[in-house]
DNA sequence: TAGGTATTGTATCTTTTTGATACAATAATA
DNA sequence: TATTATTGTATCAAAAAGATACAATACCTA
């Protein structure tokens, strides 16, 4: 879980009676970006570690409808694919001293018996997003919110790490049975594209012939007509992903 | 979630003071037996539906030592395999009404404020244990506590019964990658058990021979001497299921 | 006690899937 | 217009999965 509200700066902590308690949401936001699989991390004032952008559960509201809510307040995106992967809970996943240094950093302090600094426990939803329509957005205790190589991760705080390794660990299960990859794709992509985005999540390299075989056989792929200018070379298709569903 | 609680029939509602409010746990704890998958329910005093044995979180355990624990109670089995599932947020999915008849059936009422008539949220896990060691054990709120076939399952109450299948699914998946089958068995056993477990589990026969040979080509399985008197042929082998990591 | 029976263990064949390699097609460039 | 880098497909080979055949055998019973 993060530091993360939606009340806006003046009312930077509410008094938590219409929030669910002790119950947060951090989605790891996936986007994928020259050949790189990248996630949304905010950074709060004043502190040297990322944070997950995190929120909590309104009374009025389902957790994955919150967990949409959030991802739409840091991305400007709705009908994402989010799903939820883990909920984590161990006793003390927040230290007390990161939680010290966050709310110093926006100049707060606050009682040892203030909602904020009780035990959390936190859900963890992964977000497959089109890198290209994002419109990452700051929360009101964070100065930024941008992406991060998954290769080049910084410190995060808490037990965001283990949060966002656990989350690839899913994406990777469900790459392929789940056909989610394309959610990471603009609308139209070429096999190359795909086949790029496939290796990246999956931490290794694929036979390029084999790889087209058999995505084509999926029938999953409607394709469309070719990029042209892509180089001094034949030009390849674009394709689009059709649902399973929609045949 | 549930009603259940742990605090025993004196005080079966505590204040709820040592509790992480708003958060429960709910094991689908698995057996099987006579070719049957079976799941432990419980029965609250004066109510037609089930339940599953839930429990709540201390504030001095994780969320795992609790599931741990809540299982401990109902079966007085520890080390037991016990996964995490899917947690079950929606914001209606306990009605007014099952609480009610729930708490009237135990002589109690409480005021609307009461900690345990909030929203909760609950974190489901799925269990695998040997049916012949299992000594399923009531809790305070329920009369009785017993299996129940998965393929003929009561109504529950809740959104329990999703709660089963999700669970279901969950055990499905991961049959094959994470080897647990081995968990729901005796410590020895024939292949027709084994093969009898896996088509139960998968709800599709499969056929002996090549079951057989996909099995012992994964080299997890120590053969032991032969159990004689199965019947009138030849006697099969016992079994024993070995660690991949203890080789 | 010996032959019959139902199951078990393994071998073998076929089919499907996956992996590796070859090669013709071609859009841009020089 | 020839060159180039890439793309699309075909065709091998190897591995995995599916199907069938059959010998081995523990117990029953006649």
């Amino acid at each position: 879980m993060s530091m993360t509200n939606e009340t806006g700066m003046k009312r930077p902590f509410t008094d938590g009676q219409d929030l669910l308690p002790g119950l947060s949401i951090d989605p790891v936001i996936f986007g994928f970006h020259e050949g790189q699989l990248k996630i949304l991390l905010l950074r709060f004032r004043g502190m040297d570690a990322f944070a997950l952008p995190g929120g909590f559960v309104h009374l009025s509201e389902d957790v994955d409808e919150a967990a949409a809510r959030v991802l739409y307040e840091r991305t400007g995106l709705r009908e994402i694919y989010l799903d939820q992967f883990y909920t984590f809970g161990k006793r003390d996943r927040r230290d007390a001293g990161t939680q010290q240094t966050l709310l110093q950093g926006n100049g707060v302090e606050l009682p040892n018996t203030h909602w904020l600094l009780q035990r959390f426990v936190s859900i963890g939803y992964y977000a497959l997003i089109d890198f290209t329509k994002a419109n990452p957005t700051p929360d009101p205790l964070s100065d930024s919110c941008g992406w991060h190589d998954l290769a080049t991760l910084p410190p995060l705080i808490f037990d965001h790490t283990a949060m966002v390794y656990k989350a690839l660990e899913t994406l990777r299960k469900n790459l392929d049975d789940k056909l989610i990859g394309f959610a990471l794709l603009p609308e139209t992509f070429t096999m190359t594209d795909l086949q790029q985005l496939y290796e990246t999540i999956l931490g290794k390299p694929l036979q390029r012939t084999n790889f087209q075989r058999k995505i084509l056989s999926l029938g999953i792929l409607e394709r469309l007509e070719k990029k042209m200018s892509g180089g001094a070379h034949k030009a390849p298709y674009l394709y689009r992903f059709i649902s399973p569903a929609t045949p």
